[in-house]
DNA sequence: CTGGGATATGTAGCAACGCAAACTATTGGT
DNA sequence: ACCAATAGTTTGCGTTGCTACATATCCCAG
């Protein structure tokens, strides 16, 4: 397992995050889980990561959250906005255009013809 | 052309200023245009960005510079270290991890076989 | 010969963001 | 009675890319 340095995630977590929303409601912990197994255990956030950008997420419109409690436990239940929607697609999109420029760059190989 | 957030650079940039250099020395402002035209454009950086992160990976080691004088203007021609080398080699093993990881979790294809 | 674009490098200060570290609280198993 | 797992929050720090500005040379157009 090679050693992410943190920096890296930076910009891409946004993105993330909703991603991870986009089949329905999850609490910020289940998130966490969520990432940690979608990526093989790569990406294992610290909440001191998570929370808080879901606090920004949730303040930028892009989800909203509803509290519940589960056998005694108060959990905050996140879900896409319609505007987060919208913003997942557009991240997609603009990952594929930076993944595709880094590799290119990184890697050299020539522009693949059509995906 | 998709507006890229300026923070999703982060971290990554070392990488790309190092892969540009591996063919040989250039200098910062044949940099800059190495990376906007293996880019298809996609990465135009300002040199705001460049030359301090040049700074920077001198000062790490992983790269070394030499001034030049072509034709009445003076030049910082920027070559890769043996350590510039490792690092290169690590960062590129790192992309594939990351940049594997986050299109797992974005675009949720289990990886395609061979297409 | 004068203005401006291309070439070439530099720095100060800002804003954003992910993270470590610390904290609170409940459930359930040993 | 303890302790791991579950669930959430916040403060403050460090890194980093960018904006904006500054300097200087070469060369071409007018």
């Amino acid at each position: 397992m090679l050693s992410m340095r943190p920096e890296l995630l930076k910009g891409h977590l946004d993105a993330l995050l909703l991603a991870v929303l986009e089949d329905g409601p999850r609490h910020g912990y289940a998130v966490i889980e969520a990432l940690r197994d979608g990526s093989d255990g790569a990406l294992d956030l610290p909440t001191g990561t998570v929370y808080p950008a879901l606090h920004r997420l949730e303040r930028a419109g892009l989800i909203r959250s509803d509290w519940e409690t589960v056998s005694g436990r108060r959990r905050r239940a996140y879900q896409l906005t319609g505007s987060g929607r919208q913003a997942l697609s557009d991240q997609r999109a603009v990952w594929e255009q930076f993944s595709t420029a880094v590799t290119a760059l990184l890697m050299r190989n020539p522009w693949p013809a059509t995906t």
